[in-house]
DNA sequence: GCATAACTGCGTATGTTATACACAGTGATG
DNA sequence: CATCACTGTGTATAACATACGCAGTTATGC
């Protein structure tokens, strides 16, 4: 157990890969390819025709090589995926500068990382498989503990508090973008097809019990259009409403061991 | 336009047969299986084997049917996974009872939907592919508009309210499942995989510019086994704590059209 | 200079998947 | 009794991830 447990191993080739871990052996022929090249040809597919489109072959297609060329830099599809998402999330944004509050640095934070999902969709399609280890994965959640450094929170509080932020990003920028893809196979516009809904799930619970809900569709709220950030700034008020009482909190009430 | 927009003939067979809404033809032999029989197998099988195991054909195989048979009763296999997880949820906890505060409910009934989670963790792999519309994912929606009942928050708030929570606990749930997953493949035991992972990323990050994940990982707390909900409750505790606040903020300032 | 070993790319093969389609039997309705 | 809608099934298709072995390539050790 000397060093085995120490050294990184267990990391897949190419996430070592990512952080510039690999040593470059001087035997055999040059690389014809890439692990960038072919994450970037992997997000260019995705981001033109959608997840599914990004096959190991439709890939190797997109690069002009052959499908079992693509295994001599990733060990399985899934890892290219989590190389996909780690290249588009990009450098985090900057933690709270001097004089900025810990609320207004979580709320960039997490308007950084909605814009991530907006100009990438298909990244909420891929299944979270891990924890964060890849280098800018890593570097996001550097940047939210980071605007929580000058609080009382204990480490594990800080840790929790950004993972609820992201986790609450994630969740609710994705079931927003489905129910709306849902509803455009449906109709053809916007408006359409949330009114079929509206109409649809107004008739389906006609005679049930379910007044709450009745009342809901009575006020109209869901065919409305309402602007475009509207529920996700709502919850992310919430949150950060939260966050800032127990911050306030903790600084009167620091824990023991902090 | 008559008629076609107020129908729900857009609303998928099976799912249509789940509200019961399905006449029973009279006409052809008789179905020698049904959709409540296949649902059960493939949440058996998922139970079992994970989601992964729920494949057309071995459902098929689980009742002794061939793969095709499914097809009469269910469109694609997606209308299947919907099915799947509407059983597991089963009927929603009671909305606030008499004297119950807001908080008291929406707390049950979020550790309500944790526990549907823990209990068929493979739901929480199911794509969300639209807006609820099975029987058991509209009631479970009522459920919490009508704990919000007495408040003050608009129709769209209260909506946006049971999003929050519903979105928060999903997503917690399922990051910390894969990522205890994942460790679990590294290691044998628990605490092994969470002390590998820990060493591992400390030396990951060991030349990097990345102080305030050093200090959490120097404060032992990745390492460290909390109790089982400690992540899931406080997050919890500070969505509510907003909740709370803004319940109480619309007391004092209703909206205009409500 | 040359043999070797490590490496890259590729063609082929395997097993699995969802699902389209056509056909055979079935049973109530005209 | 004929019709016709319905159920179950076998076959076929196209796509998928990926294991394996071979052929060619290049720096290293002699």
């Amino acid at each position: 157990m000397a060093d085995g447990v120490h050294d990184s191993s267990w990391l897949p080739r190419s996430i070592r890969a990512a952080w510039g871990m690999e040593e470059r052996p001087g035997r055999g022929p040059k690389p014809g390819l890439s692990l960038e090249r072919i994450v970037d040809a992997a997000i260019r597919l995705a981001d033109r025709d959608g997840l599914d489109a990004v096959s190991m072959s439709r890939v190797a297609k997109e690069l002009g090589a052959s499908t079992m060329a693509l295994y001599r830099y990733v060990d399985a599809k899934d890892e290219l995926l989590q190389l996909m998402v780690d290249a588009v999330y990009g450098p985090p944004p900057s933690p709270a500068a001097n004089g900025e509050s810990v609320r207004a640095a979580l709320d960039r934070w997490a308007r950084a990382e909605l814009a991530v999902y907006r100009a990438h969709p298909w990244t909420l399609r891929v299944p979270i498989t891990g924890p964060p280890i890849t280098p800018n994965a890593v570097r996001w959640f550097e940047s939210g503990l980071r605007s929580l450094g000058e609080t009382r929170l204990t480490e594990n509080e800080k840790m929790e508090t950004v993972l609820l932020l992201s986790v609450y990003v994630r969740g609710i920028e994705s079931v927003m973008r489905e129910v709306r893809e849902a509803f455009l196979q449906t109709a053809r516009t916007d408006e359409d097809a949330m009114s079929v809904y509206e109409q649809s799930l107004a008739r389906l619970i006609e005679g049930q019990d379910l007044p709450a809900l009745q009342r809901a569709i009575a006020s109209g709220v869901i065919g409305a259009e309402d602007e475009p950030d509207e529920e996700f700034t709502f919850g992310l008020e919430r949150i950060l409403d939260g966050i800032d009482a127990y911050v306030a909190w903790r600084a009167a009430n620091p824990a023991e061991d902090s």
